[in-house]
DNA sequence: GTAACCAGTTACCTTTAGTTAACTACCGGT
DNA sequence: ACCGGTAGTTAACTAAAGGTAACTGGTTAC
């Protein structure tokens, strides 16, 4: 019996993923704004209050990126009938599961500045 | 007692952690040959070789990405005396410390590509 | 001496990622 | 009428990543 408890994968469908994963990932600003949301869970996170508190992102990527992430089902978009009209964003249960691939790469991070210093 | 296990870091210094790991194991080439060494462990891998065998990587790139692996003792570069002149390269001890986190960029990605369609 | 193989390097170009600043559109208060 | 707050969008730019093709320099085989 082969194929036991992982979806086994191609050579090629793993690089894919890789691709995928780093394609959602990457970037400046995106694992950037999935920890600040990580981080105010319960709180009101406006467009214009992310833009405040993490520090150097411009409107236009700000949209840009929350469109991403959004179209990939980490984070939740939903428009408040308050005047003037204001955005909740909010990461969604599923885009908690990239919280332990950060941890990997935060970790290896780290081990990596030791030994190269 | 705090501060038990982990070396625990602000968050400052895990976003650049990230950053870290992302500059290391990001970009179009590197994991690619990170991987085809270790997929080809005992061989020779000689700068001609490794070229043929990853298919679409020019030289250009090639030679940028191994020297980059080499700096981060991920990759050691060996001249050997034969005639005409070899290199030959191959995944260090440290290098293999990749391969768990390329693991959990494997597992998300395929997990996500599933969640997506 | 010239062709062919090794290991790269260099200059030039294209594509992608990110920045900057100005703009739309809607609402409420003065 | 105008200002300030909300949530973005647009156009024009710069910077970074990557691709293409020609080239260096050394060695061997013919």
């Amino acid at each position: 019996m082969e194929n036991v408890h992982k979806p086994e994968a191609t050579c090629e469908q793993e690089l894919a993923a890789i691709r995928d994963s780093l394609e959602i990932l990457g970037g400046k600003w995106k694992l950037r704004i999935m920890r600040h949301l990580n981080n105010h869970i319960g709180e009101k996170n406006t467009f214009k209050k992310i833009q405040r508190e993490i520090e150097g992102i411009s409107a236009k990527m700000l949209s840009k990126e929350l469109q991403d992430l959004e179209i990939n089902l980490l984070v939740s978009r939903i428009v408040m009938d308050t005047k003037p009209v204001t955005v909740n964003y909010a990461i969604t249960e599923y885009g908690l599961s990239v919280f332990p691939v950060t941890e990997t790469l935060v970790d290896w991070g780290l081990n990596h500045r030791q030994k190269i210093k």
